[in-house]
DNA sequence: CCCTCGAACGTTATACTATAACCCATGTCC
DNA sequence: GGACATGGGTTATAGTATAACGTTCGAGGG
């Protein structure tokens, strides 16, 4: 863990929205660094490869994981309103999911399952605010 | 259904992979007709919105749906090798993600579920060809 | 018939996302 | 010290998507 991986890894976690890698470039240069993107994308990959962040294809961005305790593939819920996220523990689902896949004869290595809609605050909260 | 529509899905039905928008752009192009992005973006839009075409976030990337009869978020077997895809019949297993979604009190709208791995052929066939 | 309106599409420019290729500094192992 | 691996800076470019505006054409109403 370098400096430059924590200063990624805490700004991803300070956001609880997910990340573009733009965003954290920007950050990254507000606070004094002196960076481009191959930088944040190598950063983020090694902080994937972790475990310690997952990427939301749907958005193209990033977020960090709630339990980096073991490798996963993540499962989100993406709030189209206030753009929170939340990772379910997914281990049922992509069973689920996967054993589908086997049954067809598929060797599944990384699953992507991404559910956009209205998290409770916003679905209750009427039209209202955006 | 005009006829940049019908030559646009009519080559995303041809190709068995998934075919991104300047792959599509490119054969327009080829065959005559003078396309820029928004074009084909657009078509792709509406191709989406009639249910003929998803879209497969983690390639960015377009396949024609194999159940267009009805709307519905696909759920998709990607092979890293042969690029090939398989659309899975997703109601099942859309239903429990999104019964799980909803436990949570999320309002889901869509779904995406796209398994990256091997397709039989190229599991069974080892890491000889591409 | 002429007018209005909206849909489809062309056109130009630009924004946003991601990677290639190359360089140099530092640390470790022999 | 030399060989090698890792981290990260630098420059350039590739790949994906949209904004904004203009033109054509056909449907429907006066
Ligand atoms: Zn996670
Ligand atoms: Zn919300
Ligand atoms: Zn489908
Ligand atoms: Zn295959």
């Amino acid at each position: 863990m370098t400096r430059l991986r924590e200063q990624v890894l805490s700004l991803i976690w300070q956001s609880h929205r997910p990340l573009g890698a733009y965003d954290i470039l920007d950050s990254l240069n507000a606070d004094g660094r002196k960076a481009a993107p191959p930088t944040v994308y190598r950063t983020l990959d090694f902080l994937q490869r972790m475990g310690l962040v997952h990427r939301i294809a749907s958005l193209n961005a990033f977020v960090g994981c709630t339990q980096p305790s073991h490798h996963h593939s993540g499962c989100f819920l993406i709030c189209e309103t206030c753009h929170n996220v939340l990772e379910l523990p997914s281990s049922s689902i992509r069973n689920a999911i996967e054993g589908e896949a086997r049954k067809q004869g598929f060797a599944p290595r990384e699953t992507v399952v991404e559910v956009t809609g209205l998290c409770p605050a916003c679905k209750d909260d009427g039209p209202t605010n955006e």
